[in-house]
DNA sequence: CGGCCTTCTGTGAACGTTCACAATCCGCGT
DNA sequence: ACGCGGATTGTGAACGTTCACAGAAGGCCG
């Protein structure tokens, strides 16, 4: 309950002018030993700590050493790696990390971002929801820098990390079209999303240039979740002329197709890799990414434009690995047709 | 680069002195409307957004509006659904969360919390490594309301949540022991943990209460990761009297047991449910804990504790449930045998 | 028409720190 | 003895905001 001591209780107790008190705890030379002893017992004494609000509200010119960083969900393991990673690059420079989920609900990245930039963080590691652009641009002139992870903010000018989101889906669809497969159908969340509509231009643009068409009837959008992905796979499957094989356009619809086909009824291959798609049967095929160089590498970036960096916008794009594990293969009773 | 506008220059521009723009700010009532109309369309013209930096350090009295999340890894899917809940928390009521990793170091478990607490935190919900015992004694002398999750901070009289470590093992050791095993085997994270030991006092006691003796080849300690559990693993199975089941002490060296016996050779169940447990073959039964459950609630007890309540230490243990999928049963080809 | 209350607005100080500069002490050269 | 330079320490202002209070209008009542 007791009040916090301040450097004037510090400088009290020792006998000497705060400003001395102040040049002890900032390390400065240029201090009698003896007066810096007594100091530096009385701070032991009090348990006094600098506080860093008052001090960074004085030195304005430098910078508070905070970041932000606002993902969509903190509690999927493809944020929550990309967070630890940032997290690891801040605590290096001994910066702290704000944190905030969006829920990809753009008033709440509004609101969490608002809060961010009140307390003068110095940038900001973005996952962008797709809405607030102008808001966006009112914070970076502002001085706040920003940049974007995972997906581009649509119509803003900043640094952005992702990987090819395009280039990976091609991949697997030609793994699948590799194999056989000729009626391949593509499983996506909200085409809204941007991760979601590149892998869906992947997919579409991997059948088309293998001479295949695109069957709207093998296209779903917006799957929120893995209930939903399994519904759908269910409906596909009971339809008449029914695919042989699926992409799945995130981790939790590769879940559903899991669900909706442990007895390998289709083929399979799903963009992010997930813990145990090695230990299923079968083993998930997948497009994988790496969410800890991506974190990684937006925090050195975000760091670089702190320290000054004032060159035009980076955009860095990062590859995927496809990881074959054999889910991609011809189901055995399956009846390959060509065309639609 | 423009310097962010402050008060004073809202005030400039509107023709009104800088407390007129202060009421505004704060949405005070007592200002004529057509002045506040003015002084608005002063902030909007400059993009003026109020620093909270230095509101904070005036209104003293009053909090900062920030806690502080201290997790051991914020990439581990317990930890980072427990964040997320904490996270949730507090946006609901206005905070703002600074977190960090202490990857189960002491030392930076130190440096992280004295940087959230020289940034004036309000309160800190905290996975202790179980260093630190002084630090933090200081850190509350300071007014710093901590509350524990997952582990009680040894020898620290602070709110607690975690589960019935104990009897959630006892559970898992009491469905192998009905299954017909007698030779149940402990594997285990570094025993330093506190949630390691109470489970291992959990199996301890569950073996004995059946009446069988604790075999000391039968327990392995500080098993770190997946890789090392399913070496341990491999080494009792290859010895002489092999155990016919395995108890794991989290989901990480659940993962090394999957690895190891993938083909059904003993009976396993694991603490902590993981994603895809029920998609294994065989399925693995699990001691399931709820991660938003626990981080929801430290985050409540931490919210009453800054909004005064001074009440004793509270110590909640949450429940744990048994998720029965199978994988507890005798193999086929062992043969259990009575005693040691 | 004076007094007083109400409504609105402004002033000075303060939060805890750092910056820029001034003051003090001491030794030493001339 | 005088002043000068270096080392050490102190003083006042400032960062951007809010608090406590004071002042300036205007209205109403007796």
């Amino acid at each position: 309950m007791a009040a916090r001591p301040t450097m004037k209780d510090v400088a009290k107790a020792a006998g000497v002018s705060l400003m001395t008190v102040s040049r002890v705890v900032a390390g400065e030379a240029g201090v009698a030993p003896q007066t810096a002893a007594r100091v530096e017992e009385a701070i032991r004494g009090l348990g006094y700590q600098r506080n860093d609000i008052a001090r960074n509200l004085r030195r304005k010119a430098q910078d508070s050493r905070t970041i932000g960083l606002v993902v969509d969900d903190l509690a999927n393991p493809f944020f929550s790696a990309l967070a630890r990673s940032v997290e690891d690059e801040a605590y290096r420079r001994g910066f702290l990390v704000l944190v905030g989920s969006t829920n990809d609900d753009p008033r709440r990245e509004r609101d969490v971002v608002s809060a961010f930039s009140a307390r003068q963080v110095d940038g900001l590691v973005l996952v962008p929801t797709g809405g607030n652009r102008a808001f966006f641009r009112a914070q970076m002139a502002r001085g706040v820098k920003v940049v974007c992870v995972d997906r581009p903010a649509t119509g803003l000018d900043v640094d952005c990390i992702a990987v090819d989101n395009r280039a990976g889906t091609a991949t697997a669809i030609g793994h699948l079209l590799d194999r056989g497969h000729t009626r391949i159908a593509y499983l996506g969340d909200r085409q809204e999303i941007w991760t979601q509509n590149e892998r869906f231009v992947g997919y579409t643009e991997a059948i088309t240039e293998a001479g295949l068409e695109v069957d709207p009837v093998l296209i779903r959008h917006g799957l929120r979740g893995h209930r939903q992905a399994a519904a759908a796979i269910g409906e596909m499957m009971a339809g008449p002329n029914p695919p042989t094989a699926f992409f799945s356009g995130n981790d939790l619809i590769t879940l559903g197709a899991v669900e909706a086909g442990a007895c390998r009824r289709f083929g399979l291959v799903g963009f992010d890799d997930f813990v145990l798609a090695d230990k299923l049967d079968p083993p998930i095929s997948v497009v994988s990414q790496d969410p800890a160089a991506l974190g990684r590498t937006a925090a050195q970036l975000l760091f670089g434009r702190i320290d000054g960096d004032n060159a035009a916008p980076r955009s860095v794009v990062l590859a995927t690995r496809f990881i074959d594990r054999g889910s991609g293969a011809m189901a055995a009773g399956s009846t390959p047709v060509r065309g639609g």
